[in-house]
DNA sequence: AGAATGATTTGATTTTGGTCATTTCATACC
DNA sequence: GGTATGAAATGACCAAAATCAAATCATTCT
């Protein structure tokens, strides 16, 4: 395979262009008036891989929104040890939660991948809550899809082996429908990868090559090849509580 | 051990005596007049050991209180697996998430100790978001702690083993400060508590052996005797991103 | 008290995933 | 092209937890 410029990385690996109107599923919900100033007092800033944006328990300020990169969020245990809470990309944001945690990240977040990141006060999100209540609506919506899906990520956790992981986290990967072949790129380098299902590299590696030979899927690189979802739905969806295609874990953007 | 009536079971295992004023967190920043009109649909029935109040997937009409007894809420795989989402008992509510979720229920819920339960209709829920900002407030601060006691669980089952599990689920039983000595007791019985932490009834019997081996507790059948709450603490939370006592985690009530 | 039932514990064994060391591969850089 | 670098794969081994089977214990029911 030829070398890919950073750029076609980009692409290949399925960030979407960045949206100038911010089509978030919460954003959009702000008031004209509210989103006005939310995009006037927005900071963009761009970001070496490696940078630290916070650290859990820091005090808080702004919430993130990114336009490109990619950024993991996760907690570290005295040990040293890490726990992935998840890895956005383009059009997310990250960091709104403080708002209701004491002004304080619940976890840190760090750039694995050059990013530009815009920053916006949280008192302007706790503002428009507090007078619009559509708004207020759409966050305790948004809130129980991040509930649901953190409850299937629990099952996962404990009902899928590894392969059955992986090959759920590809199925969630298609917009090709629900049957028949689709091909798709890891969206991350598979170490982060691994981490963001909660196993070791070196599991992640045999995991993957159990797959494909439990399964039929082709691995080129990081791109993945079925030719036919059904088996890999049937044979990852066995061990959880919905079936394909599971809305539930969709972005949780 | 003398057997003991279900009378003094539920006492001595930690139910408190049922709040007629519903002192909920979130129920408490409901307006007047919307808690009278709560109280006044609210109707209470009896139910027995193995009662399934309700599948995942049903219609949702209701939100539920519990009285009295327990209540496991649960999701199940194709397989036939189980995965415990929670264990409730007196004081607690749930099912109310239905409302943002298609008006449907995302896990069962089933009486796993004779239970007095209340049911209420899930529309006054509703309306009181849509009209009282102030509940709707209340409702995303419930949310987001929901939401962090989540992300907490997720880590806890990725990085701490089971000794550890057993110990940080103690710790958090503890309403006696955070050091010194202490006496608990299990809420329910064993094999549910195994599967409320994601293992197998046999690893939790072993666990918690470990668990005194390693920290010197004192297990008396269902009660649990600890000199030291730092000894157990330092024992569990080392592999935690959050150190004891962590409020996060107490009861999602 | 004695039998029946289910919870809990214990033992033996297997499976899964983690750990450590090493090799191979891909990409970036001279 | 040739080397340095980190990612990924592989092999050998270990540890934790699951599984299967059996023994104990506790509680409930005659």
């Amino acid at each position: 395979m030829r070398a890919m410029t950073k750029t076609e990385q980009h692409v290949i690996k399925g960030n979407k262009p960045f949206p100038f109107s911010l089509p978030h599923p919460l954003l959009s919900a702000l008031s004209e008036s509210t989103m006005a100033d939310l995009l006037k007092s927005l900071t963009w800033s761009a970001h070496e891989k490696g940078k630290i944006i916070f650290l859990a328990g820091d005090a808080a300020q702004f919430f993130f929104v990114i336009k490109s990169g990619w950024v993991k969020l996760f907690r570290e245990t005295m040990d040293g040890d890490q726990s992935v809470v998840d890895v956005l990309s383009a059009g997310q944001i990250f960091g709104k939660a403080a708002l209701f945690e004491g002004n304080t990240y619940s976890y840190s977040a760090e750039v694995v991948e050059d990013a530009e990141i815009g920053a916006m006060p949280l008192s302007l999100l706790k503002r428009e809550i507090e007078v619009n209540n559509a708004f207020a609506q759409a966050m305790i919506k948004y809130m129980a899809d991040i509930r649901r899906q953190q409850e299937q990520e629990i099952e996962h956790r404990s009902l899928q082996n590894a392969p059955q992981r992986i090959g759920c986290f590809l199925l969630r990967l298609t917009t090709q429908g629900s049957e028949g072949p689709a091909t798709m790129d890891l969206p991350y380098d598979k170490t982060l990868l691994a981490a963001r299902l909660g196993m070791q590299p070196e599991t992640f590696s045999r995991a993957l090559s159990r797959l494909r030979e439990d399964t039929g899927i082709r691995i080129k690189g990081s791109r993945i090849e079925v030719d036919n979802l059904n088996t890999l739905s049937q044979y990852s969806c066995s061990a959880c509580s919905s079936n394909f295609p599971c809305k539930d874990l969709k972005d949780r953007t």
